[in-house]
DNA sequence: TGACTGGTTAACCATACAGGAATATACTTC
DNA sequence: GAAGTATATTCCTGTATGGTTAACCAGTCA
């Protein structure tokens, strides 16, 4: 049995979770799984536009979730969290799980009426 | 290399962490990991009011995390996504890693300023 | 039926925050 | 230093949501 989480991990436990609560920033989280992008490469990999992606890669660097480099104009990030991938991952998987249930139990409803209407 | 997300994912994703990202909301899932609970045992293990459980515990519910069963007057709630204590376990152990960082990052620090008080 | 108990819902307020547009900053180059 | 490029920030607006209180069910029991 695991030890009970403590009170005081609530808030930060709910603080990372909430950093991947936001289809956008799992976007941007998706194209720096690739590795280091500049700010208009993840611009263009997410279809997002610039003001919006680099105000959920400062609010990621601020959570810890990505690190930042700049260089000449130009500024970096990379993925900085080894949780992320890991969670991201879980997730991922247990949606397509779902829906492989869901679609299985479409199946099955299917096959029942087809074969009823053969009897028919 | 794993394969990449696809885009369909990421509300889905991003809906599954934002059933995590709040304090309430983890407390209450806590309360469940230990076993199926009715809303009164977990109003009072989670010290919230009760409105706001019953709140919460529906969202969970929609959202697929628990399971629900009236019995009588009471409504018992259980986990219901072997997700959920993975995601926490997994979060949980990265905040110990991370304080544990701090502390010794903290206590080097600490070191340093003993030995040159001494030096002095 | 009426009172009581466990849960749910509604109405409200305050806050957070995502998105877009415009503006500002930082650095490079000419 | 003027112009240009890559990022960041600000301002604004709409929406979602967490918390609280009070009202509202749904069962139970007398």
């Amino acid at each position: 049995m695991a030890a009970t989480i403590p009170d005081e991990f609530l808030d930060l436990m709910a603080e990372k979770f909430r950093m991947l609560a936001d289809p956008s920033r799992l976007a941007i989280l998706r194209s720096l799984m690739a590795g280091e992008r500049s700010v208009t490469q993840v611009v263009e990999e997410t279809g997002r536009n610039q003001a919006n992606v680099s105000k959920h890669l400062k609010m990621l660097a601020e959570a810890g979730l990505v690190a930042r480099r700049k260089e000449g104009l130009q500024v970096f990030y990379k993925l900085d969290d080894p949780l992320v991938e890991r969670l991201c991952k879980l997730v991922c998987e247990t949606i397509v799980e779902e829906a492989q249930e869901v679609m299985d139990r479409q199946k099955k409803l299917l096959d029942g009426w087809r074969v009823k209407k053969r009897k028919e």
